[in-house]
DNA sequence: ATGGATTATCAAGAATTCTTGATTGCAAAT
DNA sequence: ATTTGCAATCAAGAATTCTTGATAATCCAT
């Protein structure tokens, strides 16, 4: 939390501690720097109008260092502030004075999204692939998959209900283009139908158009 | 958009279709329910107060056809109806009237994180992994990563500038442990120390703490 | 300096994974 | 009914990748 006024980063840090978040505070732009090379932070909370510097131009600093979603804290009201700093590279923009548990739901949903928890995942409901450990889970089921089967179903999870074309599906998940790339795209998909089965535990649908798409689409809800 | 305001609906198009976005608009939850069939949006901005329930309701009720990320949009300024709306899945939350360079803005911030540009992908700049693909690119250098390379890269990126020991790192990409993981893990790190250039091209360093742990950090700016 | 512990490197066999070819099945069009 | 085009399946060789063992290098403490 980067924040020149003490009693304000005293309140936050009573309130976010107490939900079990460790918090770093820094009452300067430049401490801030310092802080940042001794810890990585999940989320940082910017206060626009630092003593030596202005937030905005620090975010866009920060964003070089960090990927971590930044989220501005602020008594300026006007729209064209809040523009900029989003523009900037931040996540989110909240005025002061804010209640705690509107920014602790802002927080939660930026953490939801950019996290530990989601990074080297894509979600949906109820699969779950999970690239670092290099398996799905579908309804609560682990299912180991090699690299290509991973991409694949990356690919198709992340346009689920849309047509994808082989070559499409080609260029997304082996890079490039191949004259066989209808034969081997179809064979992995075979071997992810047998995986997954074939009806994804009833919850998707890997079909194909009949006019070289795929399309994998939620059947249930 | 699901916005019931006939007037509302129109602005925000002509708006949104200047700016090259493709906008679905629905002026009920059940016109809602029915588009979600046909299209799959990659964000959905949800007014609070439709004719036929409550935007709230039908958000939990979206989170399980979609994760595209969801803006609600309201007069209701109170914080529990932020921090509710948060809570029940959404992502941001926007108070009318607003600024139409405001909701842009937010539009684009919440993209930049959850849309197809940055899912399956890890970014650390310059360093970015793409799983997909199943290559990172590091300076605008392509390298070509095995799947385990892969998992440990992304492991590193995820958590650079902090410790993390070889069980932990074997937990995180293998799953479980191993009396040989240790071993393993050293001749996966060392070779990606080859494909990424002990250096990282400069901007990392993968170094070893001599005690069990290894640190991916950066080490330029 | 020396010994011990830890990390790095190299190499090779084992295991897995990927691609391609051959074949079968299916459905629409003739 | 036949043909034709596309998709699905099976199998096997080729290629890659992973793990483990052996060895060398490094670092720290004595």
């Amino acid at each position: 939390m980067v924040e020149d006024e003490a009693d304000v980063l005293a309140i936050n840090r009573e309130y976010f501690e107490g939900k079990g978040y460790a918090i770093v505070g820094a009452s300067t732009l430049a401490q801030a720097r310092f802080q940042l090379e001794e810890y990585s932070p999940d989320l940082i909370l910017l206060d626009v109008m630092m003593p030596d510097g202005s937030g905005f131009e620090f975010c866009s600093e920060l964003r070089q260092k960090t990927n971590a979603p930044i989220i501005f804290l602020t008594c300026r009201d006007e729209n064209e502030s809040v523009v900029k700093g989003l523009l900037q590279g931040g996540d989110d923009y909240v005025t002061k004075p804010y209640d705690l548990n509107v920014l602790s739901a802002r927080i939660g949903a930026q953490l939801r999204r950019t996290g530990v928890m989601t990074a080297g995942k894509i979600e949906l409901f109820p699969l779950s692939i999970d690239f670092l450990l290099g398996e799905a889970v579908l309804d609560g089921e682990r299912v180991s998959l090699t690299q290509k089967e991973l991409q694949l179903l990356g690919c198709f999870a992340l346009f689920a209900g849309r047509r994808l074309s082989y070559h499409e599906i080609y260029r997304r998940a082996w890079g490039g283009s191949s004259p066989s790339a209808a034969h081997t795209v179809a064979v992995h998909v075979a071997n992810l139908r047998k995986k997954l089965g074939t009806n994804g535990a009833g919850w998707f649908e890997l079909s194909n158009s009949g006019k070289g798409e795929y399309i994998f689409s939620k059947v249930r809800y």
